[in-house]
RNA sequence: GGGCGGCUAGCUCAGCUGGUCAGAGCGUCUCGCUUACACCGAGAAGGUCGGGGGUUCGAAACCCUCGCCGCCCA
């Protein structure tokens, strides 16, 4: 027997185990199943299992399932990135706090060699918790970014882009981060709002002693590279100005003055100073008129050997309030007045500013990619789920920049690019080929040296749907599985990862997507709305709401909630809610085991003759349909809701409770067949709900096994099923309705007069139709026991019996003697107004000659039924008050 | 500045292409140890669907506008 409750801690484990050994995990190898894969979104191999992980998952999850129970070639594929920075930092702290030497002193292939020593120990912890959410990955298959195939990968894409002209190396402004000294993308660099200084600089016009023109700047440590001062063309103050120079302080650099849009007239003074090579506006307004670019910071964010000694080797704010006293104190500092601005910040720490800075990159030409990956789904050959997150992927995809993918890093690909000791550069898969494209450039052998820097992890991802499946080699997986048929992600990774893959795939993959639907899921935040974060101390471990809950119970509470369009509240609360319903369905399966509803061999719920039967498989038939088509669609949350709402409210709620005098009762034949009937449904349930629930299914799928023809394997290999929509039955659904109405109604009766649980009346049937008594006569014993009554009988409305209606039917219950008479006329009293307001208002509404000339019939007719019914309920309750009045 | 979401019972949210759609869960209150389940059962209270206009026979749902709250991009 089972026990009270479903003990996920021991059971887990046991058969995730049982399922992987099963090879239920890999895709199935019949040749004549559609394929159907997802490749894993890799998390960093730094990462640990976060709540929003475990959402991403189940819902990758369960359509994996889904389409594996449904007979396709099911594959998800998983794997983790590398994560440059994040890893290197980390093993750079590791080294530190170890006290060893530095990356730097240790040397590339020595700190290279370490990093792969963490990650073979402590990297890749996510892939192992993936397993305790239940994730059916094809492990085997697992890949990770700087595996030697994957490499291989992107060595073939720089060097195929590199050759198309696509991939470029320039030398421009990129966003700088000082503090690892790496150049970082547009997209890893956040502007912050923060309250800052504007000063106002007096530089001196050359040839006009005592003149001076004022600029305004929120940098002043950057005036030092300054190479002119710009205004509006427009504008009258400075007119005579433009063409003059002026002589920058400290460096003594004779500048010109220049017009330009770029100055705003409406700003602090009107005249700007610019420094192409620490400003991104500043750089373009250089090209503009031919200004040389001067920089004056180190890569660490120092001043240079170009500053005046005086400044040489200062942090940047430092020299920035040396420099403001320095113009104090020539008197050439004229104001300094408080200014909100946005200052770009590391993305990841969120501490270091971002430097604009100028060095050679390589450049992906995404503008030349985006082209293919925009129509795509312009053309719908890939669709977003929600449909409205396409809006932010044109926004992005037309507004797009070249994309910087070179990094200053030791962790990550190699950029396979040689250059001769005159700088000509080789780019070529392998240091073999750029020593023979060498040789031919120069006729003879020259030392090659390789570039020093990596690749953005971005690029290495932007590959993963068909680096993972074996590409550039032509294999079967490649063949079978892409493009995959869905991408579950977040939002917040559109433009990083999304719009690249798409770029690389189509590119790649001779115009075919990487996927066919994209499905954006929501982002988890706690109970307060609050983004989670470690510093806020508000994160949620999935791993232990695992533990206290199980994985279903987590997994059913996401998915539940992914609905959502942007957040999704997560409260415990929520999860204990789940994890009980978890429990109420094992009791239910208990309930089945302890009365015999065992499988039948050969049972066929489409022969069922009881209406009970007939009724429930009809509503299995609705929750089979429901269900198929929300997973088919991957609106997860509904498919979620129509099973709780039939596991719980149909099926516990009344076919067990209605059928518990059928197996209890002395027709034998309507106990069998009531009890493969439950059997069957509560198999129906245990398949429908897997993709959800997969742990608890399975159990109880494996506990029901021992009752009843064997099963042909685990429930994670288990067909879906199929039921045919003859098992829809409205004539049951009626019947069954008006029983379940019977008891709801008198139930209430009972509870608003009071009316002792002890005791147990009589239920009079006053008027009724002759299906209605039948069918009432059948569920008697039911009736008697569900509402507490004692008897079932034909009677008149006799005096002190108080009237209610159920479906149409007028019952009454005889408890006059039991209750208080003012509480039962105020009752009569609720619902003949209740009555009389709806009566009102359908009457008006028919009233209205253009709702009935212009309404559809059917809309008419229902209405009028509905007042007809309504009326009929109202005479009946009167009459019964008047009665009582009379007695009273 | 541009764009996108949200505003429905005390809380968290469903309500698709306008006509039983005013709902669910939790919480609250009142009953109940009825032999599957107290991680349970029964019942109840609670909302003029952010404000204001409009379209329509009919709007929580469509349009306009305003107001908050949040996110993304400049």
């Amino acid at each position: 027997m089972l026990d009270k409750t479903f003990d996920p801690v021991t059971v887990e484990p046991r058969l995730y185990a049982k399922w992987e050994a099963s090879g239920a995990f890999a895709p199935r190898d019949d040749p004549d199943a559609a394929p159907y894969s997802i490749v894993i979104p890799p998390p960093n191999v730094t990462g640990s299992l976060h709540i929003g992980h475990a959402l991403n998952n189940t819902l990758q999850d369960i359509l994996i399932r889904f389409q594996r129970m449904r007979g396709k070639a099911a594959l998800w594929l998983p794997g983790t990135d590398h994560a440059g920075i994040a890893t290197q930092m980390v093993v750079e702290r590791q080294l530190a706090e170890s006290g060893n030497i530095s990356r730097r002193d240790m040397g590339r292939d020595e700190f290279v060699a370490k990093v792969w020593e963490w990650k073979a120990k402590s990297g890749g912890q996510i892939v192992r918790q993936l397993r305790r959410l239940g994730a059916s990955c094809d492990w085997s298959r697992e890949r990770f970014t700087l595996d030697e195939g994957l490499s291989a990968a992107v060595r073939r894409v720089f060097v195929t882009l590199h050759k198309q002209g696509l991939i470029y190396r320039a030398k421009r402004l990129v966003n700088w981060q000082p503090a690892l000294q790496t150049a970082v993308s547009d997209l890893e660099v956040v502007n912050l709002e923060v309250a800052g200084s504007m000063w106002r600089f007096r530089y001196p016009i050359e040839g006009e002693p005592g003149r001076h023109i004022v600029v305004a700047t929120t940098r002043p440590e950057t005036m030092l590279g300054d190479t002119a001062v710009a205004v509006h063309p427009d504008d009258t103050r400075y007119a005579d100005l433009v063409g003059k120079q002026v002589r920058l302080p400290f460096v003594g650099r004779l500048i010109p003055i220049i017009a330009d849009d770029y100055a705003d007239p409406e700003k602090g003074s009107g005249a700007v100073k610019i420094t192409p090579a620490h400003d991104f506006n500043d750089f373009k307004v250089g090209q503009r008129h031919n200004l040389a670019a001067i920089n004056v910071f180190t890569p660490d964010a120092k001043l240079n050997e170009v500053a005046p000694p005086q400044y040489r080797g200062l942090d940047r704010f430092e020299a920035r309030k040396k420099i403001v006293a320095d113009m104090d104190a020539l008197g050439l500092l004229e104001g300094v007045d408080p200014n909100r601005m946005t200052v770009p910040y590391d993305e990841k720490s969120k501490l270091v500013v971002i430097e604009p800075y100028l060095t050679d990159q390589w450049y992906v030409d995404a503008a030349a990619l985006a082209g293919p990956a925009l129509r795509a789904v312009e053309e719908g050959r890939t669709v977003f789920q929600p449909k409205a997150w396409e809006k932010t992927y044109y926004e992005w995809l037309r507004n797009i920049e070249p994309w910087c993918v070179s990094r200053q890093l030791w962790w990550g690909h190699r950029i396979p690019a040689w250059y001769a000791a005159d700088g000509t550069v080789f780019v070529e898969e392998t240091e073999a080929e750029a020593r023979a494209a060498a040789r031919a450039h120069f006729g003879h052998d020259e030392p090659l040296t390789q570039d020093e820097d990596v690749l953005d992890t971005w690029f290495s991802s932007g590959l993963w749907p068909f680096s993972t499946l074996g590409w550039p080699q032509h294999t079967r997986d490649l063949e079978r599985f892409y493009p995959t048929a869905a991408l579950v992600t977040s939002f917040d990774i559109i433009f990083f990862w999304v719009a690249r893959m798409m770029m690389l795939g189509i590119h790649f993959m001779n115009g075919e997507v990487p996927f066919r639907k994209v499905v954006i899921n929501a982002l988890i935040r706690d109970e307060k709305g609050q983004k989670m974060s470690k510093t806020k101390g508000n994160v949620v471990d999935p791993l232990e709401l695992i533990d206290e809950y199980g994985a279903d119970a987590l997994r059913f509470t996401v998915t539940a909630m992914s609905g959502q369009a942007r957040d999704i509240r997560l409260s415990r609360q929520r999860i204990e809610g789940y994890r009980n319903f978890g429990t109420k369905l094992w009791n239910a399966a208990r309930f089945c085991q302890m009365n015999g509803c065992e499988r039948v061999e050969g049972f066929d719920p489409g022969g069922v003759r009881h209406v009970l039967n007939r009724w429930v498989r009809g509503e299995a038939f609705k929750v089979w349909r429901e269900v198929t088509d929300a997973l088919d669609d991957a609106r997860f949350d509904e498919a979620a809701a129509a099973l709780y709402r039939f596991i719980w409210n149909v099926f516990c709620d009344w076919h067990l409770e209605l059928a518990k005098p059928l197996l209890a009762g002395a027709d034998a034949v309507a106990a069998a067949e009531t009890r493969a009937t439950t059997a069957w449904t509560l198999d129906l349930i245990l398949k429908l709900l897997h993709p959800i629930m997969p742990f608890m299914t399975e159990e109880l799928w494996e506990k029901t096994a021992t009752a009843g023809p064997p099963r042909d394997s685990m429930l994670i290999a288990a067909p879906w099923p199929e039921l045919p929509a003859a098992y829809a039955d409205s004539a049951a659904e009626a019947e069954i309705g008006l029983v379940i109405a019977a008891i709801g109604e008198g139930r209430s009766v009972r509870a608003e007069l009071n009316v002792p649980p002890a005791a147990r009346p009589a239920l009079l049937v006053v008027e009724a139709g002759p299906r209605q008594r039948r069918v009432l006569k059948e569920n008697a014993e039911a009736i008697l026991r569900m509402l507490r009554v004692s008897e079932l009988r034909v009677g008149v409305a006799e005096r002190g019996a108080v009237p209610f209606i159920a479906e149409g039917a007028t019952l009454a219950l005889p408890i006059a003697d039991l209750i208080d008479l003012a509480a039962e006329r105020a009752r009569l009293g609720k619902e003949i107004s209740a009555l009389s307001a709806e009566i009102e208002r359908i009457s008006k509404k028919l009233a209205n000659a253009d709702f009935v000339a212009r309404a559809p019939e059917e809309v008419v007719d229902e209405n009028r039924e509905r007042l007809a019914e309504a009326e009929a309920s109202r005479t009946r309750l009167e009459g019964a008050l008047e009665r009582l009045e009379a007695a009273g």
